[in-house]
RNA sequence: GCCGAGAUAGCUCAGUGGUAGAGCGCGGCCCUGAAAAGGCCGGCGUGGGGGGUCCGAUUCCCUCUCUCGGCA
């Protein structure tokens, strides 16, 4: 029997998955799940440059704006979550189209994740002020003693590496070095395929500074001083363009600086996708050229499916 | 035209008589429950052109060019 299908479009932030995802996904009989750490929030439709209601009416979409931007989101929400819509869009019998730029979600989503520790708020609490008072060199050794492997793996300044793998050893007592060779990818069950959608730097980098105008023009101002209204997930407020508004805000800069800021950031955030994505043999890869529209990338990738 | 200041890494600038640094940018990388986050690594650049002093000049002197500020 033959396996039900996953597609996967990932690639850096700005290179117009959205549009060529939805061109695809008419042609497959699919529907798009996001794979987007920030797209999940309601409320935040401009600055994480969601799809537009239109553009949904196409395509149905998965997993946009579901949460509100006071509560936390992460990566094991999100596999549980892309697994369950998943099921259902078989039974439909439609072709799950997973897009994003999110590296952890999508590489918990198709390797796996090992269960035993989820998170704890008391453990972490005292991790954290430990650190406090005593530093990130005295939680470093901790983790040399009870676990050297992974602290081989983590560098003495990453403390948020550190903090969670000795909030996994104090939880199950297991160390996480060990506990992480425990995944199972989407492999065994499905058959996955990956494109990724690449393009020159510059060019890309380009599109990524027009886009950032784009925001500024359809009301990103607006939007994030209704956000800073209410409370703000530790996650939510991460999304780019929180912290550089803040800081107009709170009138320690220009606007203009604080849209250089956020295209700068969004830039970095591109080349730190790229990086991951990179390093990933499943990935087939589609070099966008400036002439190519959204359905032309579509119809190679959809070449290269049949 | 005169007076003054300056010309050093893509940008802003620091510094030294023994052939140069910093921040930012930019590039590369890491990544298993905060990930649009967090962390790591990377600087040979005709030191504006020419001449002089000196064992040796980016650093001192002269000159030219250009830039900025002030005065006309």
């Amino acid at each position: 029997m033959l396996k039900k299908e996953i597609i996967f479009l990932v690639g850096p932030t700005g290179i117009g998955k959205s549009a060529v995802a939805i061109s695809l996904a008419k042609k497959i009989n699919a529907e798009i799940v996001s794979c987007d750490s920030m797209q999940v929030y309601r409320k935040m439709d401009i600055i994480t440059s969601k799809a537009t209601p239109f553009q949904r009416k196409k395509v149905k979409h998965h997993l946009l704006g579901i949460i509100d931007p006071a509560k936390e989101y992460d990566a094991a929400k999100y596999r549980k979550d892309v697994l369950l819509i998943c099921d259902k869009l078989f039974l439909k019998g439609k072709t799950p189209l997973v897009v994003g730029g999110t590296g952890l979600y999508y590489s918990i989503l198709i390797d796996g994740l090992f269960s035993a520790a989820p998170q704890d708020k008391k453990i972490r609490a005292k991790l954290n002020k430990q650190l406090a008072l005593k530093g990130s060199a005295y939680l470093y050794k901790k983790l040399a003693e009870i676990d050297p492997q992974a602290s081989k793996k983590i560098h003495p300044n990453d403390v948020r590496r550190i903090i969670r793998a000795l909030e996994v050893y104090l939880k199950t007592g297991k160390q996480i070095s060990v506990l992480q060779k425990n995944r199972i990818g989407l492999g065994r069950e499905y058959e996955i395929k990956v494109f990724g959608l690449n393009t020159d730097r510059e060019f890309l980098y380009d599109k990524i500074n027009q886009r950032v105008d784009k925001m500024f023009d359809s009301g990103l101002i607006n939007e994030v001083s209704r956000l800073f209204k209410q409370k703000l997930s530790k996650t939510a407020a991460c999304a780019i363009g929180i912290r550089q508004l803040k800081g107009y805000f709170d009138g320690l800069y220009s606007l203009s600086d604080a849209r250089g800021l956020i295209q700068r950031d969004s830039r970095h955030y591109a080349k730190r996708q790229l990086t991951w994505f990179r390093k990933d043999k499943r990935i087939q890869w589609i070099n966008i050229n400036k002439k190519e529209s959204p359905a032309q990338v579509a119809l190679k990738i959809w070449k290269k499916l049949s």
